[in-house]
DNA sequence: TTTGAACCTCTAGCAGGTAGAGGGTGTACA
DNA sequence: TGTACACCCTCTACCTGCTAGAGGTTCAAA
């Protein structure tokens, strides 16, 4: 049986994460200690690798909600999953596709500062002129 | 004089969001009319455009304010400015190679999915085994 | 003068956690 | 068996960067 710090430790989690995701109802409510302390078991530890593997890799509590509901039913078809991932990964594509539009900007900004004061500095210029921009950001988010 | 709302479409920019700016600071409170509605000038919508074209380059609300400060002493040196925006520039290169690791797990995973039931799915195995994850990730934002 | 779009304040909510207060538990060691 | 102390508990509030809605007021065109 596992303390809560230690199922933390063994999946790099921090313990009030756990408490958080149990509370969303992603994880258990697992057994106590007659002094009311949480328990864990394998199960627990594997269910919680797996939520923590999904996240690094970008997916959304949501999805990752959708994807254990899957993983629990093995008959169901694979295509569900798939899917998931497929959206994941196109979400990251557009990320990167805008991160990229970004960092030419932001070089070019860079490159072009003249190192004299801000009265006269390319940054600022840049960034009060956005008529300079060559991207259209739409939305903000990362 | 300009409305709230006017300068929110000048600049793309909603209202409560520019209500908001002016909540934490970031925008001056504006002149007011008999009956208690907000007026800006022209110095407003320059710093409100500027904003958003640094938040659209995804600095932040914080970054944003330092660079605000400076362009408002012509007279301090410009490395500051360059500073900041080179600390950007790194941020998200960052992020680049983080989503671009990602993306080859995703990749993978896709790939390699047998099209079956969940119980042999590869997206959800690859997901229960971390030890097959060729990256490190460290953290988990975007 | 009337209509109705746009404005006002205030509060609460979103993701995905993190931090801290104030107190209880479990266990190793003497 | 006592005691130290690391760890656990709940609860609440905070973070970023907004967004939504309730309930009410103002402005400007027709």
């Amino acid at each position: 049986m596992l303390t809560i710090g230690t199922l933390g430790k063994k999946t790099g989690t921090k313990v009030q994460t756990i408490r958080y995701y149990e509370q969303i109802g992603l994880m258990p409510e697992p057994g106590r200690t007659e002094g009311g302390q949480r328990r864990y078991g394998h199960a627990e530890l594997d269910r919680l690798a797996f939520i923590r593997h999904s996240r690094q890799l970008g997916f959304s509590l949501e999805a990752i909600r959708e994807l254990l509901d899957l993983s629990d039913d093995p008959d169901r078809p694979c295509h569900e999953a798939d899917s998931i991932a497929r959206r994941q990964l196109k979400q990251i594509e557009q990320r990167m596709a805008r991160l990229e539009a970004l960092r030419t900007e932001l070089k070019r900004m860079v490159r072009e500062c003249s190192g004299g004061n801000t009265s006269d500095c390319r940054v600022l210029e840049v960034l009060r002129d956005h008529s300079e921009c060559l991207t259209d950001h739409e939305d903000i988010g990362a």
